[in-house]
DNA sequence: TTGTAAGCGTTATCAC
DNA sequence: GTGATAACGCTTACAA
């Protein structure tokens, strides 16, 4: 079924079923809707591929995800579906790829065998060489965190030093004088991923200024490690009030250290970070932290990447998102010191 | 950059570079040299769309996944990550389309313009009209889920009902008289979701054979809707003593209500339930549970959509996964009765 | 061993 | 208002 074929049932050339499709030029309109009852009758759509090949446009975008390896925190899959999504209502389809390491084959096939008009890069990391082969293969693009110095492409990142910032700055306002950021994975802070960077950087500025002491240690991204970092930080830092962390999937684990410990949030100790909504939502009580827009960021990125298909030569643009820290209820005043289990009971029974 | 290109720059014609690459015919080995050393010179990869146009297939699937409303859970996440994964290593790309509703345009658009060469299909519902569409349409496709009585697909699905069926009769075994079946949301059992039904027919067939009490309800898929279900069941059924689920994000809201409540798992309340396996060993303690293999479910999924695409004529192939239970340690013999938190107090003092 | 040319299904230019 | 025809970049039968 293709247009040579609508066109011999309609009794007329290919050219005019693909202007009457187009609306490229005035078709007659009894010849229009004898066309239109032809295509309806057998269900015709214009090859996709035909037409990419022709056009010099595949409709269709990249979008470079973290290897499978690496499972996908739930900020990550935000902002993958809401790609999809905005995606979809622009009329794009698009192509997965999943891909960490510098040589990787299906990053490698997308944008070598021009399978996609532009891509949306997520994980970037402050030396990451698939941008340099981006622009080298001239691809429009969008990237989900920033290098280094590089002004020359478009991105959408997190504040993540401004809003690890802010929440040094709220808990030192509280009286929190020892303060522990959990950052993301060692492997990850040695990658030199950006978040991770820029939190500590935000983290260090930020206890340097208020004078607090700061503490910052990578952690696994996961529960476990959540719990085992926890507990090994309470046990070394008795003076440990608070934390603040980038880590979402630590987040149960950092819970269950501190029921284990006897700790009560926030009375005890006080917990804030930047999370998606929904973790922040499912911890006990309710975090306080930087709601990371993951949604938003989605149709940002879809809009700026179809912005810089259409106008590959205006200036790159940069959004910085910091979204505002919500307070909701598990930072408190610093208790005058922290007690352990056993000094509670004592005192309750005093 | 294009074959003509390389051909001129090497001095041959366009049908030696071509036969060069693909080996289909001999080429001195001269030539060879030279082709290959313009090839790498320039970092040639001939055009994806221009081939797949002339060759009549695109080296790309479609991934069918739940609109982003509907957010995914770990099981389907790990299914994704493994098909796009396993699709690269057989140099498959993946096109994503978000489809729920039947006349989804993405789904359209993947089939009717022929932008794909074969399609998984998640989450099928019992009547699935994207099933009969494929098939008008011709195109392979392998379904996650199986429709009624369809036994002209391809399809791969976890044995729901066995499974749960397993579950009950470990808990009979264990002297548990009445049981629950925490199932997915309301709508989805409303919307005739497979697995939904399945696990609730396992139940029945198992509650029955073993003489015990069931209890089958519906749960929406998330923290909060299990813990507030959770609660309302143990008030309302003192005598409740366990239950089995494939609910897996309803597992922590049951952990909380089950917190809250004073029960201790496993010697008040056994809990046990199909699910991944990273949510079962997230659980407290350790769920039994049968592990469901998305990992490899999309391994196989893709493996079954590259031999139906190579021989679309063969009878079409099914695959029920029914992994075992894994015995971890949230379920244990019956409590006498089920002590209330005051109770309990009172026995420990006696 | 290599070159020529047809054709995949479109769109768009030119001619009528 | 409509029709022939030349591309788009590739693969492959046919010729030499």
């Amino acid at each position: 079924m293709n247009i040579g074929e609508i066109a011999r049932r309609a009794g007329v050339s290919r050219s005019t079923v693909s202007y009457s499709l187009s609306g490229k030029r005035p078709v007659a309109p009894t010849t229009r809707k004898r066309i239109q009852d032809v295509i309806d009758e057998l269900g015709y759509r214009p090859n996709a591929t035909a037409r990419a090949l022709k056009e010099g446009r595949t409709r269709t975008i990249g979008l470079v995800i973290p290897p499978a390896g690496n499972r996908l925190n739930h900020m990550q899959l935000d902002f993958v579906a809401s790609v999809v999504d905005a995606a979809a209502r622009a009329d794009l389809d698009v192509l997965l790829s999943p891909s960490g390491g510098d040589h990787d084959k299906s990053f490698e096939r997308l944008i070598s065998e021009r399978r996609v008009d532009g891509v949306i890069l997520m994980e970037i990391r402050v030396e990451d060489a698939r941008v340099g082969r981006l622009q080298q293969a001239r691809l429009p693009f969008v990237g989900i965190g920033h290098t280094a110095g590089d002004e020359e492409m478009c991105w959408i990142d997190v504040d993540y030093a401004g809003l690890i910032r802010h929440t040094v700055r709220h808990l030192a306002d509280l009286g929190h004088r020892k303060v522990a950021l959990v950052n993301r994975s060692p492997e990850l802070v040695a990658a030199g991923y950006g978040p991770a960077l820029r939190a500590a950087e935000g983290f260090a500025a930020a206890t340097a200024e208020r004078g607090v002491t700061g503490i910052d240690v990578p952690c696994g991204d996961d529960a476990r490690s959540g719990q085992d970092l926890l507990a090994a930080l309470l046990d070394a830092h008795p003076d440990l009030t608070a934390l603040t962390t980038i880590n979402e999937a630590a987040l149960p684990g950092i819970q269950r250290a501190l029921d284990d410990a006897g700790l009560v949030v926030p009375q005890d100790f006080s917990v804030t970070g930047v999370a998606a909504t929904l973790w922040a939502e499912d911890f006990r009580p309710p975090l306080t932290a930087a709601d990371v827009p993951a949604l938003d960021m989605g149709d940002k990125a879809v809009a700026l990447l179809v912005e810089r298909i259409a106008s590959p030569s205006t200036p790159p643009r940069h959004i910085l998102l910091a979204p505002p820290v919500s307070l909701r209820s598990s930072t408190g005043a610093a208790p005058a010191h922290r007690a352990a289990p056993a000094e509670k009971a004592a005192a309750t029974r005093s």
